[in-house]
DNA sequence: TCAAGCGTTTGTCCAAGACAAAATGAGTGA
DNA sequence: TCACTCATTTTGTCTTGGACAAACGCTTGA
């Protein structure tokens, strides 16, 4: 019965690996092995889903396919656990602590554990030290299969509540430059957007924020529209790597010469040596000195 | 060149119309019809991309594609604008306002109109009748061209931003039911989410909201770290009906019978006489309708 | 007025082949 | 030892044309 094996859909949906790729991998490595329905479509058991789930998270984290579908059961033992990394050096003991929250799914607990944490460092550190130290012990946790997606779910929500209202208490900027935070259409990740658009007031610039996955004809109307100086754009390293530079390179012949286009995440570190007119981001601190800079030229 | 061109893949994330759909209706209708390049590869001109825009937004308001693609420009000017059917009866002129003020790209003053608007009304009058009617208001101000895809997200933003602070504000509710919140994998749309959570934490419940897309398993394994009564699921008017039914009859089958599934939104409502074991929430207010009834049978 | 039956429409899936971009590894020079 | 180039593999995405089932909408019958 299809009560519990999955369709070719289902799996893209809960893997992220497209249908094509899914049916690529089964003609070249023999992995996976679907069983069939009457009409020959293909039915995934779901040993084989969380098989493929496992397998895109260590390819998310840089391992080859190649390797990791046609490995047997030893690249779980022997990839999945880069055990535990010095899980955080420095650490006042304050991200454990919200590590374990999570983990304990306590929501109350570990709500206010983050607004006192916030306020005991300030906004700024909070976002330019804390924040991003967090993120990636939550994505270490969920690479290294501590984590259920869910609870990486449960973390971000609370996170995303935690920085809008931050966003909200402060007074709205009104200076220059304006500046129109979104991500392009596949990539959904917000914390990023979040953590920029916090700094960004906090400096006094004037955020435009459009939530994630706005088209890119969009993105160059919202930027005409509201006569924006730079268009900020998140990706996470989870974005398809392959397709961030023609994106960018379309948006800059979109986007008028005065418009500054900014790149950020982890997603395009991978950018460096780029086109002219395209300024990656490399860190979170990178925006204050991008936002100097920007500031800089305009003075001139 | 592809400067402007674009690729079958871009133009599945700018229309939401899927890479076999786009091919097919090329081979039944005739329509689009892309350049290639010199690999064989279609290239989707700017205008081609604009009319298929168009026309998925005609197909979320119920039209049908053959009849869509095949006609030239008339249906621009016959199907595009129901133009303003009396645009908000009964309106104090809280909803044209706020309109307006999306439309006149003034982030500042729209914030401080929808804060205003509701402290004056209350919350939950406020999301029971001014949010849904002001969505359902920006819906067909985009469906009639009205308004640009940006300003609807920068609609979503606001309300989302003004929703939190509203969670944020609300004593954390600590009572039963427990309500896991989430929408299923593809369905992005996150309002419905927010606003039930509201209504809910207003009731006393305890919400464990996960954001949008979590995967299948994942809701299960969520419900059952939280110990929750009901698994709440929000699907909007974009999502794909016929996915609707195997998704829930899925998620019913993985779920605890003591679990509770409630299904709400646009996107659900197509489901009227379906499964055992499965509410599907008809209007927001449906809501508190199912949770008086969640705690009648409770307490017997 | 509603239910049942029956074409039509429509999205999704399949197969096998092809190709280009990215990653890898080998080889070369400073 | 490092940096660079070049060839080779890997890998994802795109192609065509055929097929089918579920949903739609119309017509018929009660």
């Amino acid at each position: 019965m299809s009560e519990t094996n999955f369709s070719i859909a289902a799996v893209e949906r809960d893997t992220g690996l497209a249908k094509d790729t899914l049916r690529v991998w089964e003609r070249r490595y023999g992995f996976p092995t679907p069983a069939r329905d009457t009409n020959g479509e293909r039915l995934y058991p779901p040993e084989q889903v969380e098989r493929l789930r496992l397998i895109k998270r260590l390819m998310d984290q840089g391992f080859r396919p190649g390797k990791l579908v046609s490995a047997s059961s030893e690249e779980l033992s022997a990839l999945t656990p880069p055990p535990a990394n010095a899980p955080a050096r420095a650490d006042d003991g304050t991200l454990s602590a919200i590590i374990a929250l999570v983990k304990g799914h306590d929501i109350a607990a570990l709500r206010s554990a983050l607004t006192q944490a916030m306020h005991r460092q300030g906004l700024q550190t909070f976002i330019l030290d804390t924040v991003p130290r967090l993120n990636a012990a939550v994505g270490e946790a969920w690479m290294r299969g501590d984590f259920e997606v869910f609870e990486e779910h449960l973390y971000t929500e609370q996170m995303q509540s935690l920085l809008r209202q931050a966003i909200t208490a402060l007074p709205a900027g009104r200076g220059r430059p304006r500046v129109v935070l979104t991500t392009v259409p596949e990539e959904q990740h917000v914390l990023g957007l979040l953590m920029s658009e916090c700094l960004l007031t906090l400096e006094g610039a004037a955020c435009i924020p459009l939530g994630t996955q706005t088209p890119l004809a969009d993105i160059v109307r919202a930027a005409d529209a509201h006569a924006a100086d730079i268009v900020a754009l998140s990706f996470s390293a989870a974005f398809p790597g392959r397709q961030v530079a023609p994106l960018a390179a379309q948006l800059r012949a979109s986007l008028p010469p005065p418009v500054a286009l900014w790149l950020g995440g982890a997603g395009a570190e991978r950018l460096r040596g780029t086109a002219h007119g395209i300024t990656v981001v490399q860190s979170l601190a990178g925006i204050l000195d991008a936002l100097a800079d920007w500031r800089g030229r305009q003075a001139r």
